[in-house]
DNA sequence: ATCGCGACCTGGTTGC
DNA sequence: TGCAACCAGGTCGCGA
C-alpha cells in the first residue's frame, strides 16, 4: 500500500518525467477512478485534452499536477488509494491488467505516456478548478511531518486535547497527513506507546517522541524507496514491501518483539489490524472498566 | 467541534 | 473440486 514515502517517490518521478509535457488525449477505461470529477469520464477527458503539465506537488498522500499556470491554473488531483500506480510507459507497452486511465502526451523524452493503474480503485483522479497552488478539495488535509512547515508544537498540543485513541489520531489526516496503518503501528512500537491510549493521556514528552518516531519511520522508508526505483519507471508497487524488512510490529503477529522477545500481538481496531508488543506497549488500564467489575 | 462506524473495491487466501 | 466467506485499508460521509 502506498504510504507517504511511496507517494513522494511517485511525485518526484512525475516531476522528472511528465512536467513540461502536453496532454494530447485522455482515455478513461473505467468510470470509477474519475467518480469525483464533476463531468464524469467524458468531461474528464475533454477538460484535460490540450493542456500542459507544469508541476508535480503533494500534500500527504494526495498528488496534483498543476496545468498551464503553476500559480493560478487548474490541476489534476490524484490519490493512489491502496493499490494505485502512476506509470510512465512507452506508448507501445502492453496494457496493464488494471489500467484505468491513459494520458497520451507530447513533449516527453522517448515518447512516453502516463498511465493510472489501480486494481482496487480506492484511488482516483479529478480536475481541480483553480487547484494549482492547493486544490480546495484537500484544503482540510494537514501537512505531513516531512513538510518543513509542519508545526510540531501545534500538533503536540492538539493531540493532547483529544479523547480519541492515539492511533486514531495518527490516522486523522486533518491533524497529520501521510501516516497510514503500517507506519502508525511502527511509530507506536518505537515510542513504546499503546495505540489505544487516549491522546489526552499522553505527556508532552511522549507526544513529542511519538511524532519524532513517525517522522523517522517515514524518512527511513523514503531513503530506501528513493533508491529502489528505476529512474525512468515511475512506480508504486501495490504489493510493495520493499520496507518490510525494517518493520518491527506491523504484520508480525506471533513473532518475537525485536526489543524484548515477547510475541507481537494483533488486535482488531477501527475495522483494521493493529500490531503491538504487549510488554513494550502496555495496554492502557481502564479505571471505569475495572470498577464496573 | 468531535467521535466512531460503515461503505466503497478487487483478488488472493482460507474454510467447509 | 467448487464456492462462499474473509481480509487487506485510505478516505469520505453520516448520525450521534
Amino acid at each position: 500500500m502506498p504510504e507517504l514515502p511511496e507517494v513522494e517517490v511517485v511525485r518526484a518521478g512525475l516531476e522528472r518525467h511528465v512536467v513540461g509535457a502536453r496532454i494530447a488525449a485522455v482515455d478513461v477505461l473505467h468510470d470509477r477512478p474519475v467518480r469525483r470529477h464533476a463531468g464524469g469520464a467524458s468531461g474528464f477527458a475533454a477538460d484535460l485534452t490540450g493542456r500542459r503539465i507544469v508541476g508535480a506537488r503533494r500534500r500527504g498522500k494526495y498528488l496534483w499536477l498543476p496545468l498551464d499556470d503553476p500559480d493560478t491554473g487548474d490541476a489534476i488531483l490524484a490519490h493512489l488509494g491502496m493499490s494505485g500506480q502512476m506509470l510512465v510507459q512507452p506508448v507501445d507497452a502492453p496494457a496493464e491488467r488494471h489500467l484505468r486511465v491513459r494520458f497520451a502526451l507530447t513533449g516527453t523524452e522517448h515518447g512516453r505516456e502516463l498511465r493510472f493503474v489501480d486494481q482496487r480503485m480506492f484511488g482516483g483522479l479529478s480536475v481541480s478548478v483553480g487547484g494549482a497552488h492547493l486544490p480546495p478539495e484537500i484544503a482540510h488535509i494537514a501537512r505531513d511531518p516531512l513538510d518543513p512547515d509542519f508545526d510540531d508544537a501545534a500538533f503536540v498540543a492538539r493531540l493532547r486535547t483529544r479523547t480519541s485513541a492515539v492511533k486514531r489520531l495518527l490516522l486523522d489526516q486533518t491533524l497529520i497527513s501521510g501516516v497510514g496503518n503500517i507506519y502508525a503501528d511502527e511509530a507506536l512500537w518505537r515510542a513504546g506507546i499503546h495505540g489505544e491510549r487516549p491522546g489526552e493521556r499522553l505527556t508532552r514528552q511522549q507526544a513529542v517522541t511519538l511524532l519524532g518516531h513517525a517522522r523517522d519511520v517515514m524518512r527511513a522508508a523514503l531513503a530506501q524507496g528513493g533508491t529502489s526505483f528505476d529512474a525512468l519507471y515511475v512506480n508504486v508497487n501495490g504489493e510493495s514491501g520493499y520496507f518490510d524488512r525494517s518493520l518491527h510490529a506491523y504484520g508480525r503477529e506471533g513473532e518475537p518483539c525485536d526489543r524484548c522477545a515477547r510475541p507481537i500481538r494483533r488486535v482488531a481496531f477501527m475495522n483494521r489490524s493493529s500490531y503491538f508488543c504487549p510488554r513494550c506497549q502496555p495496554v492502557p488500564r481502564r479505571a471505569t472498566l475495572t470498577r464496573a467489575r
